[in-house]
DNA sequence: ATGTATTACTTAGGGAGCTAAGTAATTTAC
DNA sequence: GTAAATTACTTAGCTCCCTAAGTAATACAT
């Protein structure tokens, strides 16, 4: 089968840093949640957007503005934008303007969205078991924590970036 | 303002925690970097394709198959062509068939491909290293542990979804 | 030797992220 | 009260990832 010459360990650590080993997981991550995902119809960021609708149901508030959506999914306008294109077009959520300022788009769960969120998350919690057996919980604690330092860093250096590309 | 309150495991346990602070944390990781190498005209996956043939030439290949490289890589074949065409299309890399299997592409650096290397590499360290400065050095050790445990488990888990559905 | 598999790679089509450059609506300034 | 700035969001255009379905070239099997 004329396997490559003996580069025996597959995994060989080329300069393996934390952040090379941050991109290649996400990458798995990605390409497992995707089919997961495909199952219900709806795409990984689209879940998200539902989610976090369905969070701020749960908390009171019926709707959440393209802005705070964005923020929330730390993703910029544009993509978010994209994102609930596609939700409005599948029916899964309803863009509405707010009267007092029509500048303002008020995003929703639709019937259908809800319905969606509640299918997911019938066997949701399973498959995130799942994805993370290769970890303790003891792991994954730490894990969950060393990554949102890292992100806490990251955001201070974006934020001074942005602050002084503005000045 | 209006920070959550007291609902630890009310809907959130541990371990979506971990596997959201992955995606977020790529996210971010993402943002920064996307602008970093837009400096030297290129992208995290077009560095990724180059510090690899950089890398296998250091070892004495000078080049390497399509197959190869997106193994490497961690991505399909699909995407790395991809990510290859627009190589090609700048200058930076070369696809040649092999005499013997007209088949396989051979994906080489050409001079100017050495040269984006070289001028990457010459500020590479420094930009990882502020990167990753929220985190000790042995912390960073521990999340590249727990992020290549957690790949290696998912691998495992996508390689044994493929052949059943080979089966 | 010839027809069938297999292999290596590409094409087509879709979702998602980004930046830069719009377009309205609202606010501020004079 | 009108002109200029600001705000909220969208559009356009790029890269990247994916899956599914090609297209050649080579290997295998009879």
């Amino acid at each position: 089968m004329h396997v490559s010459p003996d580069r025996k360990s597959a995994e060989a650590p080329v300069e393996e840093n934390a952040l090379r080993a941050l991109v290649r997981a996400f990458g798995v991550v990605d390409r497992v949640m995707q089919p997961y995902f495909a199952r219900f119809g709806i795409s990984g960021a689209q879940w998200s957007v539902l989610r976090q609708l369905h969070r701020a149901e749960g908390e009171g508030f019926a709707s959440l503005r393209m802005t705070e959506l964005s923020k929330q999914l730390l993703i910029r306008l544009p993509s978010a934008t994209g994102v609930v294109d596609r939700l409005v077009r599948d029916g899964l959520v309803s863009r509405v303007a707010l009267p007092e300022d029509l500048r303002v788009k008020l995003i929703s769960l639709t019937e259908a969205g809800q319905q969606r969120v509640h299918d997911v998350l019938k066997v949701h919690d399973r498959q995130i078991e799942s994805m993370l057996a290769g970890l303790s919980v003891l792991e994954q604690t730490e894990l969950q924590r060393l990554l949102t330092q890292m992100r806490m860093h990251l955001e201070t250096q974006l934020n001074a970036k942005e602050f002084a590309h503005r000045v």
